[in-house]
DNA sequence: GTATGCTTTCGGC
DNA sequence: TTACGGCCGAAAGCATAC
């Protein structure tokens, strides 16, 4: 057993750098790419900016009209998002990527980890040549730059990919681990969100140096058996989650921007049913059964709430997901007296229909052995 | 007590 | 002065099971 060598891939700020490959006089220009919601002219928010315009503030997730303002009386360029577009770069970029990888693991449009442990016989030097031909591959075959983090484990390669942004790469040698992770916050880890932060500040553990000073006893004291190993190993730079191919896809959800806001059920379930029926038909596009259904409501105020449901058995059925959406909606405008200004739809707990038939046939036509 | 599953919320991109 | 998407998986909280 031979200790790993994992690289993380990031395309750096990936729609907007789509956007200048396509226009290539947009690259010295602040890009802001953007998700119009519809509503007004201009209302909506920033998907992904390039570096020029992230100078002046604008980064992913703000209003639109706040970004107008960032560049006021500056040559930028506003372009609605043209995810089909992105998705073909992407999946051409995937493809070269996978080519240089024993085991690949792709994770959304715009990253993906690859176990390079064999081909470069588990040697550094050799994995940072590897980096560089690929950052040269993608650059020269797709004309895109991109960012490497190299390490012993997906958790180092993660971080070390974030240190130097766009077009970097960053290798993390195991002897090197311990001092590359002391000095950063907690929150970093996977699996640290805001409530497991508060409660190691308490106990005195702000970076991952001094989470890693914690006995394991206290913190599984603290998280349990399952967390607190965990939250060691992290701490300590061990992570043993192998680099595995992603082939579906947990959850499909469609949301969208009301006209106005709303408590109408007839105005929510109109929109509401036409988001069931695009993702019924990517649904039976990839040929999945679901068993949890979910709606989403964003209130007037930006909060976020969700009602769900899940079965016994897995279906496909539209009508039984748009019975299920109605039910949710309703219950939910009878708990809760905020106005609708979004509404979304999700199914998840998802399976392939062929291997739940499979399963079946197995259960019941060939398990008397 | 810890694990597991379900529901709701959070947060990254 | 305010302004505000769409998608995903992770986190967190709770109930129940072992």
């Amino acid at each position: 057993m031979q200790a790993r060598i994992v690289m993380l891939v990031d395309l750096d700020y990936f729609y907007a750098q789509c956007e200048e490959r396509r226009n290539p006089s947009l690259k010295d220009k602040p890009v802001v790419v953007c998700v119009y919601s519809g509503r007004t002219e201009d209302s909506g928010a920033v998907s992904t900016a390039n570096y020029v315009a992230r100078k002046y503030g604008v980064n992913s997730g703000i209003p639109i009209l706040l970004a107008k303002k960032k560049l006021k009386g500056i040559d930028a360029v506003f372009l609605p998002v043209d995810k089909e577009f992105y998705r073909e770069i992407s999946d051409k970029i995937m493809e070269i990527l996978r080519s240089h990888a024993d085991r690949f693991e792709q994770v959304g449009i715009d990253e993906a980890y690859m176990d390079v442990t064999q081909r470069t016989k588990g040697n550094y030097q050799g994995a940072k040549e590897l980096a560089a031909t690929i950052k040269n591959d993608v650059l020269t075959q797709q004309q895109l730059s991109c960012s490497i983090g190299v390490g012993p484990n997906k958790l180092v390669a993660k971080i070390a990919a974030d240190i130097q942004k766009p077009d970097g790469l960053t290798l993390v040698k195991p002897e090197e681990v311990e001092s590359f992770l002391s000095p950063l916050h907690v929150r970093r880890l996977v699996g640290v969100g805001k409530k497991t932060e508060k409660k190691l500040e308490t106990l005195g553990a702000r970076t991952v140096g001094q989470l890693a000073r914690f006995d394991v006893q206290k913190l599984i004291e603290v998280f349990g058996r399952k967390m607190g190993t965990y939250f060691h190993n992290a701490s300590v730079g061990i992570d043993e989650e192998p680099v595995q191919e992603r082939s579906e896809p947990e959850s499909l959800s469609r949301i969208s921007t009301l006209k106005e806001d709303t408590r109408d059920l007839a105005v929510i379930l109109n929109e509401a049913y036409k988001l069931c029926n695009e993702v019924h038909s990517k649904l039976l596009q990839r040929g999945l059964v679901y068993r949890s259904v979910s709606i989403y409501v964003v209130a007037g105020d930006l909060s976020g709430h969700s009602r769900s449901k899940t079965f016994e058995n897995p279906t496909s059925d539209l009508e039984t997901f748009k019975k299920t959406v109605k039910e949710l909606f309703e219950k939910f405008l009878s708990e809760s007296d905020v106005e609708a200004r979004r509404v979304g739809v999700k199914v998840s707990n998802l399976n392939k229909k062929e291997e739940l038939q499979k399963q079946i046939t197995n259960f019941f036509g060939f398990s008397n052995h």
